[in-house]
DNA sequence: ACTGGCACCTGGGCGC
DNA sequence: TGCGCCCAGGTGCCAG
């Protein structure tokens, strides 16, 4: 389900539900995510106070003054405030509840998602190589220009690399290509600096956009506040499949690349 | 050091 | 209606 825009729109949702906030028991119904969840995780939340919620590529960070438990949603998951004893779906794996008389819920059909605690986070083994946020200064089109000589990948399945640059999804890799006119079959390593600048700043026009737009709800995504994104309206080509390309006219293509759909246009994106 | 492919899991949508 | 098939917003790990 997310990406960095639906992750940052969940945080936004959930933060003020529960920063302050004291967790008084923690409910975790079905251990059996992507990694096993650990005990710690549950021993460590109860009777913390949690001091802030913050993002790392498309990790959650509940902080305490402890430590932190690292949230990812995988491909379906979701995290919501909901009233104590809130009678909970099949899906809903984890409670915390807080002592205000709310909770924050975890939900995860295809339980892709993991949840751990680290009493260092940015130095757990899952975050601690991840490459620069797209939204900071460190992120550039030097960076990507540097990092992508000699590489042999296509561009698409390179910019989707965390280790080169965190947070850009299946979604927002399309458009940021598209944006950039860039045919996402190239190699990366083939690809000159000033495509690259291009590139980057339209990753992070996509990107922020869609933050703006509350993400992008294909099928079931809502934010912590329970709105709907709206950024599919503003998909140029993402899910477009031979529909007219929004400049030319041309039927959008669809092609796998790394056993992902891309979606470009072949007229605009040389 | 890179690269491509597999794995994990459920549910929605489609064609018959 | 029901069944089988394909597809889906992620990413760690493995073999080559």
């Amino acid at each position: 389900m997310p990406e960095l825009p639906e992750v940052e729109t969940s945080r936004r949702g959930i933060e003020p539900h529960i920063v302050d906030t004291r967790v008084s028991r923690v409910v975790i119904r079905n251990r059996s995510l992507r990694w096993p969840i650990s005990k710690s995780v549950d021993r460590n939340l109860v009777d913390s106070t949690i001091t802030a919620v913050t993002r790392r590529a498309k990790y959650l960070l509940i902080n305490t003054e402890q430590g932190a438990a690292i949230l990812h949603l995988g491909m379906s998951g979701s995290v919501f405030i909901v009233d104590r004893d809130t009678p909970a779906g099949v899906h809903d794996h984890v409670d915390i509840e807080l002592e205000t008389g709310k909770t924050l819920r975890f939900r995860d059909p295809r339980r892709f998602g993991s949840l751990h605690w680290s009493t260092d986070p940015l130095q757990h083994k899952l975050l601690r190589a991840l490459g620069p946020e797209p939204l900071s200064d460190q992120f550039d089109g030097d960076h990507l220009w540097a990092q992508s000589r000699g590489r042999r990948v296509s561009i698409k399945q390179f910019i989707m690399n965390a280790h080169i640059v965190v947070g850009v999804g299946n979604i927002y890799a399309s458009e940021a290509l598209y944006l950039a006119g860039i045919n996402p079959r190239h190699a990366a390593g083939r690809v000159a600096l000033r495509r690259y600048q291009s590139l980057a700043t339209t990753i992070k026009a996509v990107l922020s956009s869609a933050i703006k737009a509350g993400g992008t709800t294909l099928r079931d995504f809502y934010g912590g506040d329970g709105q709907a994104g709206y950024f599919r309206q503003k998909l140029q080509a993402y899910g477009r499949e031979g529909e007219p390309c929004r400049h030319c006219d041309t039927p959008i293509t669809a092609i796998v690349q790394g056993q992902r759909t891309t979606f470009y246009c072949k007229q605009c994106q040389t």
